[in-house]
DNA sequence: CTGTTAGCGCATTCAA
DNA sequence: TTGAATGCGCTAACAG
């Protein structure tokens, strides 16, 4: 009575056959209990307990009802850098107790703005997609609009005729310039995040900041901006260093920089945490003490921004939060006009003080 | 010029009448390209794209195949809690970066441990599955199993019968436990991981330990105790607390309560960093210094570990490449015998340090 | 409560 | 090089 099929050849068919049953009643065993007697059902489904059948396959499921039970999350970086980063973790932590209570599972594209972009978002069996930060215009970002699916964007302020959920980058990185300014410091830098896909080369022009394919980078240096002009500053003395992808070792480079010149600025507004983690270790290393001598403040509040001496002054945005509301108007298939923009709040805390008197 | 169709109506088929061929040629023009003249196929595209048909819908094609491109990750915890590890997270790291370099994408399965686990395994559309650390016999890993699909384990050494990867678990708590012998700490307790699925009380018997549907946690158990055997303590004299869900607070709590005897330990071996973390807070509240009154050691070597201060001492294991090998196990379809055993080396820091003399 | 019919969209024979 | 035929495994109508 043994079959000489592989296992994966047993289907609904055969155990109907073997039951005495239609492939109907068979496949409403499994998944419409009421739509049988609870005899037959349970002998249909001994039957093919027996017969090593256990679930319906899920592709011919799938492609029947049209629904795949899981929904994409496309990563603009590598996902290996991705799963680096505190604020997508954060960010996925959200995502994953939505798709948990929903049951629904989470698939995370890889995509490698190559061609072989294609590939992996075009066969990825899902239901929608989020989109996490991705810059505008990227191929990826075409890809799954491609899909003709449900989107959900996440930190792409600029794209419109989505859902999306943000914050209000330009007004927490105002709040967190205007902090610095109001503690009577006159020289400041920027460590910021990437404006362009393209590797960063330092120096940041004009020219770079207008046509910024990362809105939030660009909201958030213009954020500092309207501080630092409202304040009566002169924007082009404000040093600004671009780090390459979000990484503290980058960022400690870039203040090292930063802090030779002369007269050396007594407060770093870095666009992450990260980037001010590694503008402390810089501060440390050239024997500043801080605040005494130097200001940071972050962006991003992740969980290790309160942790590490001194503790950093930054601006939190609600990164669990985002990850949550993201899935849920996902799974709710919620219009465009549905998106929502987040609140923030400056953190005050020991990386920040009152400016040193000059000398 | 328009469809009343929905998008997702828009088939091979309509588009091979539309540019007078078969569904085969069409077929072929997506998916081989030498199998027709380049004019073709190159017209065939443009009409395809033009009609709003951008790629073979990938649910028609995994059935037809049998393969989705996608490799599934079952986590015991609940996936938020997984995605709060810096464990898991780093595992995930490494399974990433595999997924990346060979376009796979990776889905994440959710169970909750009721009836509905189901549901989502048997759903998944997937070519494997990696499982890491679920309890022996628990409902998910059954339902895995029945996929009868590929499978690489996890930090579960006591599955037999599929690919795993693992540490030598017992060996590297003997090196920690043998770390503090060594510098003449007598009074020993131990911070552990839970032994069974169902939530600890506490307490840890000896039939809780031996039944334990936690491998891992068992053997760590068991290195300790060879270590202090070895040295001729008495091992019931060995404090013990099994702590929920690797959480800090949990062993905070814990760590307050082993502190609160007489005679108070001197070291603490933690089955992991982050309740190493929580020991190392609750020592701290009672204001005893570190390493002069208490010794810590964890377990894992997450980045955080390097970071504190007091610098932990800690049992490296390699996280990522845990995740590297076993994406790289699964994608390549090996067989049982190919598990792998990766090395761990004790990390001595700071947490740790000569037994303070007796009182 | 049960069975019949009819595709879902595709890739693969095989024959032309 | 191309095309006709076939079925991957399933579920949703509808009719009994």
């Amino acid at each position: 009575m043994t079959h000489d099929h592989p296992p994966e050849s047993i289907t609904l068919k055969d155990i109907a056959k073997a039951t005495g049953v239609s492939r109907t009643t068979v496949s409403n065993a499994f998944n419409r209990p009421d739509q049988l007697s609870p005899e037959l059902r349970h002998k249909i489904l001994s039957i093919a307990q027996q017969m090593g059948y256990l679930a319906p396959n899920p592709m011919g499921r799938m492609l029947r009802t049209g629904r795949t039970g899981a929904i994409g999350l496309v990563f603009h970086d590598s996902l290996s850098y991705a799963f680096a980063d505190p604020t997508a973790i954060a960010f996925l932590q959200g995502v994953a107790k939505i798709c948990e209570t929903a049951q629904a599972s989470l698939l995370i594209v890889p995509v490698l703005e190559d061609r072989s972009v294609q590939q992996t978002v075009q066969q990825a069996a899902v239901d929608g997609f989020i989109v996490y930060c991705l810059p505008n215009q990227s191929d990826a970002f075409t890809q799954v609009l491609k899909r003709q699916l449900p989107v959900v964007v996440v930190d792409q302020p600029t794209v419109k005729g989505f859902p999306s959920v943000a914050i209000d980058d330009r007004h927490a990185a105002y709040t967190a310039a205007t902090h610095l300014l109001k503690l009577n410091h006159q020289r400041l830098a920027i460590i910021s995040l990437e404006f362009q896909d393209t590797v960063p080369s330092g120096r940041v022009d004009r020219q770079r900041i207008q046509t910024a394919s990362f809105p939030i980078t660009q909201q958030r240096w213009q954020g500092y901006m309207d501080a630092i002009c409202e304040a009566g500053l002169d924007p082009e003395a404000v040093l600004i260093e671009e780090c390459a992808g979000n990484s503290e070792e980058s960022a400690f480079q870039a203040t090292l920089r930063i802090l030779s010149h002369t007269p050396r600025p007594t407060g770093i507004l870095a666009m992450s945490d990260r980037l001010a983690l590694g503008a402390l270790r810089a501060a440390r290393q050239l024997g500043l003490s801080i605040p005494a001598d130097l200001s940071i403040v972050g962006f991003d509040d992740i969980p290790l921004a309160a942790q590490v001496q001194p503790r950093l002054t930054t601006v939190h945005q609600p990164l669990i939060e985002k990850g949550t509301i993201a899935a849920e108007l996902l799974l709710k298939n919620v219009p465009a006009h549905s998106s929502r923009v987040l609140p923030t709040e400056l953190m005050i805390r020991e990386s920040s003080g009152v400016a040193p008197t000059r000398d």
